[in-house]
DNA sequence: TCCTTTCATCGACGTCTTTCGATGTAGGCC
DNA sequence: GGCCTACATCGAAAGACGTCGATGAAAGGA
């Protein structure tokens, strides 16, 4: 999945166009991103920073490391994130294209 | 899951607030009854329509129809959809509220 | 160099999901 | 009543998902 694209409107209203199969996949693939618990509290943890270290977050919920880093990974393939290390930490921030991409989705 | 709610923002910039951890499930919640691409698609159908028979469905989706009316069932307790029956038929619609909540949660 | 810290990956386990065929239910028609 | 159609529910099978402990990799300090 790309980490950016324009996605495409699921609804609302007459302006919604019919979806594609794959179309319809990539964006259930966007969804299904956010369709945990604990991946909606880290992107609403990444929303309120710039970036937030990964030692935060694993400080911040009741779960194990790798269980976070995998959570992570989900949302960075699904492009709703992205990360950089600097030295031993690595920090994760939003990708707000592809959230604003989303909500369009929902009908902007 | 009540039909109608109104949800916390998940995101984006300085005006989301930290999240509980029940909204949290309560988002993902809604957000999983998205995660599928059949879901999506039928939602896509739903928003082109006033209301869409069931009938209409099944003959538009390569899928049993039990798996149609469990996908159904699933949009329905997440409070996107809801149907009414006249006759033999039942029809569906969206409930545009709890659209209108889902894409708010993305950062209205 | 060796040890510690931070994070990612691996392998495994239990649970939830998607899908189907079979069956149940309710309405309309003869 | 008897039957057909439209839809929901049930039960089962296969696959996907969330979680963890153990391990791997890379950076920094003593």
């Amino acid at each position: 999945m790309k980490p950016i694209a324009i996605l495409p409107a699921i609804c609302c209203g007459p302006t919604a166009e019919p979806l594609s199969e794959p179309e319809s996949e990539e964006l259930a693939g966007r969804f299904k991103a956010l369709a945990d618990s604990t991946r909606v509290a880290i992107v609403n943890r990444l929303s309120q920073a710039d970036e937030v270290c990964v030692c935060d977050l694993n400080a911040a919920f009741d779960l194990s490391q790798p269980t976070i880093s995998h959570h992570l990974k989900i949302l960075k393939e699904a492009g709703l994130v992205e990360s950089s290390r600097r030295g031993t930490w690595a920090y994760y921030r939003l990708v707000p294209e592809t959230v604003d991409a989303l909500r369009g989705a929902l009908g902007g």
